[in-house]
DNA sequence: CACTTTACATAGGTAACCTATCCAAATCAA
DNA sequence: TTGATTTGGATAGGTTACCTATGTAAAGTG
């Protein structure tokens, strides 16, 4: 099908370009570190538990980065005062700026790029624009559970 | 800058959406070593410290992959006829395989999400050839390298 | 022929993940 | 209200994927 060998390409390019702007940028954070402060900037002050199902990852690997994350000071955590069990992860001032600081790092790595590929300005911004509604939608999408093979 | 806005917002989705379909799909391989054979079928044979400079890795850790690579299968290792101290790594039919059945299951992942989107082929193109040709112009950059702040 | 460089391997450490399990708070049954 | 179940999070222990520092042997170089 054409269509699966397109979306092959897209992955593949989406992959390497995101790994080849984390690697040739400067990071001062851990890049999945950056990604749940990325998320908390998106969702909100959120559970441990909400974090990892967004971020497809298991509890206890949540529980660590915000553990993490809360030691360097980019998070913040209070106990839900609805729920004694559950606590609310949020970001902190620092946090919202150290994410801040990533994006640009990683975009600054990307400039070079896009200006030797002297780009025509509106197809990229379709190109950002159809990736931001994939990636939007894939927060609605049934999500297949991974564990079954699904032709 | 806009154009920085717009590289942020497109790395942003782009590491979104390969994220999301890695974690959404029957992988059998790690996605690292899936890289790697993703190099050595772009670069063909090819020595350790190649792969490594290409993928943005050290050295000894392009030697552990391609050491795990061999030991499944999936690559295999000659001295180089022309040095000594050289070794090239090539693909196995079976690491080919396998190669194509991951970047199937991430497609698989992904194609509810397209489906749900109803997307519109163009676009679905033009952003592909956009990421594809940005892809191929990191292969020819200057790189920067990471170590100092620029601009 | 020593001297340096180059290609790779090894050693030892950390981050980022996993499953399995535990604890405490919340909920539900009767 | 008590006892059983479910749910939110933490802990334990292991693997993969990375790193820097260093070792070894082959290749180039004066």
């Amino acid at each position: 099908m054409h269509t699966d060998d397109l979306a092959i390409e897209l992955l593949r390019s989406a992959a390497g370009l995101s790994r080849w702007a984390s690697r040739h940028a400067d990071l001062e954070i851990p890049w999945a570190q950056a990604r749940v402060l990325s998320l908390l900037e998106e969702l909100g002050p959120a559970r441990i538990t909400a974090l990892a199902e967004v971020d497809a990852t298991s509890q206890p690997t949540m529980t660590t980065q915000v553990q993490r994350l809360e030691a360097t000071g980019w998070a913040h955590r209070t106990p839900d005062p609805a729920d004694g069990r559950a606590t609310l992860v949020s970001l902190t001032a620092a946090g919202h700026e150290a994410l801040a600081t990533a994006r640009r790092a990683r975009a600054a790595a990307l400039r070079p790029v896009l200006e030797q590929l002297d780009a025509d300005p509106e197809r990229l911004r379709t190109a950002t624009a159809v990736l931001t509604e994939l990636l939007e939608a894939t927060r609605t999408t049934p999500a297949r559970e991974p564990g079954r093979a699904g032709s």
